[in-house]
RNA sequence: GCCGAGGUAGCUCAGUUGGUUAGAGCACAGGAUUCAUAACCCUGAGGUCGGCAGUUCAAAUCUGCUCCUCGGUACCA
């Protein structure tokens, strides 16, 4: 987008409203887009920022189990933390509005109406798990089964919860419902689809051919492993009686599935801003001079760079312009896992610093300034808490803060507590490159934000104030206020010259306030109060500016913009961090108690001697092992087992290297059917045993016996 | 295995279309200073740019191969 378009949308991912956030997600789509926004605003340009609750999908009534209660407390609970914790870390939403807000509801389904009249839709019917005793369809959550991967019994139709695994209810061995408790049985349904594949070519010229040069490396390339990946269609419905209702007749009991409603909301959203601020919704998504910018992690960039956007072309809506999508942060050295308490939370912060007497405003503008230098802007990122200390007082409070308090405080000390006039005879070149400097920095900062480069944005203002605290060095105005005359009084030169210093260094904290205002906002205001100025002295036009404040003007006294983050502190919240992970693995070990009474796997369901007759298990020795090409968990294995040797194919690689395998004795199930794997047939089972660490060893005869002998 | 993103100073990262002694911040060492939240300012040390080979007068930058990290995806009877 060459001109300058005549509005913009902004949008930041909708929070999942299923728990706490933590600082990965605040880094990823909320810090960067709020910058954006607030640049946006100064600017005086047309700009909306939406956000909200997602409240749908099978994880808000899994979450209601959990905390014993309703999906609807569930989501109200959230919406209101996580709504609160963006207000309290200055997140300056427009709106935001939640997917359970009936105008969603409405939209979503106008929109899939829309789709499905248009033809744009498919039909198809598949078969799907269902229990027969609650008389419903089973969300894959709801599904629960022997994780074909690491033999977890108790994994999710979803995923297995033990090793990570993403999986489908079908892969599940031994599927139970955990509603009614007993296995679910197979029941056609019928599911609308959106056929992505037919879209393939008009997502590759948009995307490949028309953002080549202006989207993220990281972002293009997710794009194109998809695309080339092939396209399949998407399920746009399911049976589930918690979301958006599809608005057919012959659709009971479904809704629309949680990824194709919670986009929507982004529009939804913009309906209900516009409705209470008596604005028109529609410009903002249909005229093309609207600039749409999605702003999202990693994890969310196929549905806002593919999924999404084929439904807004679809629908006749413009599509984003730009999805400057983040990667992960990382924590001390490990991933943020909510599942193992390793993570920060906003709220955490909120009250460990935020509302701590020491606390307030400052101290949410703190974590934004560490955040923003840290954003994961092309690559994986590190916070640290040691790194947060150093950020905040090496910089924060070392080179803004401090170049600030001078100022102030030698103004108050040498001028009188007022801004002193600057003599333009005497101005030497030191001046004229400070004041260069102060007008280039507008541009410098601007260019950044404009290319979504929030960390070298951020970097150019406090190099400014550097540059600052380099300028009153070499002018040194405590040194010329020792040129005293007879009476004590200094010298009409020497104070020229401090007046010039004071001046300048006045304007360029003027000047820093309207810099630093998009990153921290309430540093911005503090600022403003100490300089006895209105608000719309932080419009961007003023950046620049030698005429902030007027000569003559008396200012207030110096408050520091910023307090220390003391070691003890730092300390504080490491060990809480290591503790929380130690509580999360005992808290871990007690539910298993309680649910299956021992740390051990449930014990499956009672069988008759018949059940186990059935099985054919023998003893065999490994003849010859070998890697599978292209797996990474395969072992060809030649099993002797007396009568005949067998191929067998086991996903065992990652615990055995082949050469170890050889001559062993094993237990094999002879009479499993067949199957193929990478192309190879395998003829059989190997038997393991799971170690406490995950790692598996080979369950083997206790004397050497003659293969084929049979086990039972 | 396949696809994608990375591997540059102790740490966190920049390095545009290949071009002189590869940069910044932090940390470290030395110096200067006292207006300032022991802050600021100056100087310095520190890298065979993951490895190997190639193209070129010239490669961190282009090509091929290879190793490591992260993400996605396949395989798990």
């Amino acid at each position: 987008m060459n001109k300058q378009p005549k509005r913009y949308l902004i949008t930041s991912a909708l929070p999942y409203a299923n728990g706490y956030k933590h600082i990965g997600h605040l880094a990823g789509a909320y810090i960067p887009a709020d910058i954006y926004v607030r640049y946006l605003r100064a600017q005086k340009r047309d700009v909306v920022y939406i956000c909200g609750s997602d409240e749908h999908g099978t994880a808000i009534p899994i979450q209601a189990t959990k905390e014993g209660t309703t999906p609807q407390a569930i989501i109200d609970k959230y919406h209101e933390i996580i709504k609160q914790n963006f207000a309290d870390l200055s997140i300056s939403f427009d709106i935001y509005d939640r997917t359970s807000n009936p105008i969603h509801h409405e939209t979503t389904q106008e929109f899939f109406t829309y789709l499905n009249d248009r033809g744009e839709l498919e039909v198809k019917e598949t078969e799907q798990y269902y229990d027969e005793e609650a008389q419903t369809f089973l969300a894959d959550r709801y599904i629960k089964g022997t994780c074909p991967n690491c033999g977890f019994e108790s994994a999710y139709g979803d995923q297995c919860e033990r090793c990570g695994k993403a999986l489908s209810p079908d892969e599940l061995i031994n599927p139970v419902s955990t509603l009614s408790g007993k296995p679910p049985v197979k029941r056609r349904t019928k599911h609308w689809y959106l056929p992505l594949n037919k879209h393939e070519a008009w997502l590759r010229n948009w995307i490949l051919n028309e953002h080549q040069n202006d989207w993220k490396t990281n972002v293009l390339g997710q794009c194109k492993s998809w695309i080339d990946g092939g396209l399949q269609p998407r399920a746009v419905t399911r049976d589930l009686d918690w979301g958006v209702k599809v608005p057919l007749p012959d659709a009971k009991g479904k809704v629309l599935y949680v990824w194709f409603d919670a986009p929507i909301g982004y529009i939804s959203a913009t309906k209900q801003w516009a409705l209470n601020n008596g604005k028109d919704w529609e410009p903002y998504w249909k005229d093309k001079d609207t600039k749409l910018v999605h702003f999202v992690g990693k994890d969310n960039i196929v549905f806002h760079c593919i999924i999404f956007p084929v439904m807004l072309h679809l629908h006749g809506y413009i599509v984003p312009d730009n999805i400057p999508a983040n990667e992960f942060m990382n924590l001390e050295g490990d991933k943020m896992s909510t599942s193992r308490n390793w993570k920060l939370d906003m709220q955490d912060y909120i009250d460990d610093f935020i509302k701590k007497e020491n606390g307030g405003p400052q101290l949410a503008d703190a974590l934004r300034y560490y955040l923003t230098t840290i954003l994961p802007e092309t690559k994986d990122s590190e916070f640290t808490w040691k790194g947060f200390q150093d950020a905040v007082n090496g910089e924060l409070v070392a080179i803004f803060g401090n170049f600030i308090n001078r100022t102030f405080v030698l103004m108050h000390k040498l001028t009188h507590g007022k801004v002193p006039k600057f003599h333009n005879d005497i101005a030497d070149d030191k001046d004229k490159a400070m004041i260069e400097e102060i007008k280039k920095a507008k541009t410098t900062v601007e260019t950044f934000l404009e290319e979504y480069k929030f960390r070298d944005a951020l970097f150019a203002v406090i190099d400014l104030a550097r540059s600052g605290n380099k300028y009153m060095q070499e002018k040194e105005p405590w040194i010329k206020a020792k040129q005293v005359d007879a009476n004590g009084k200094v010298t009409e030169e020497a104070q020229a010259l401090i007046d010039n210093c004071l001046h300048v260094c006045l304007q360029l904290s003027a000047n820093l306030a309207i810099l630093i205002n998009p990153f921290l906002p309430n540093t911005a205001k503090k600022m403003l109060h100490m300089m006895k100025v209105v608000e719309k002295m932080l419009d961007w036009e003023n950046a620049g500016s030698l005429k902030l404040l007027s000569v003559g003007y008396s200012l207030r006294a110096p408050e520091l913009l910023f307090r220390k983050i003391e070691d003890a502190e730092v300390q504080y919240q490491v060990d809480k961090l290591k503790k929380g992970l130690e509580a999360s693995a005992n808290g871990k070990q007690q539910t298993a108690v309680e649910e299956t009474a021992s740390n051990f796997e449930e014990l499956k369901s009672e069988i008759v001697y018949d059940d186990f007759a059935k099985l054919d298990l023998r003893i065999g020795t490994i003849t010859a092992a070998e890697k599978v090409e292209k797996a990474d968990k395969l072992l060809k294995l030649q099993v002797d087992l007396g009568f005949e040797t067998r191929t067998i194919v086991s996903g065992i690689a990652q615990h055995f290297s082949p050469e170890s395998l050889v001559n062993k004795q094993v237990i094999v199930v002879v009479n499993l059917a067949p199957r193929k794997m990478r192309g190879i047939e395998s003829q059989g089972m190997i038997l393991t045993a799971e170690q406490p660490d995950g790692k598996l060893i080979l369950v083997n005869p206790d004397a050497a016996t003659f293969n084929g002998s049979t086990v039972r």
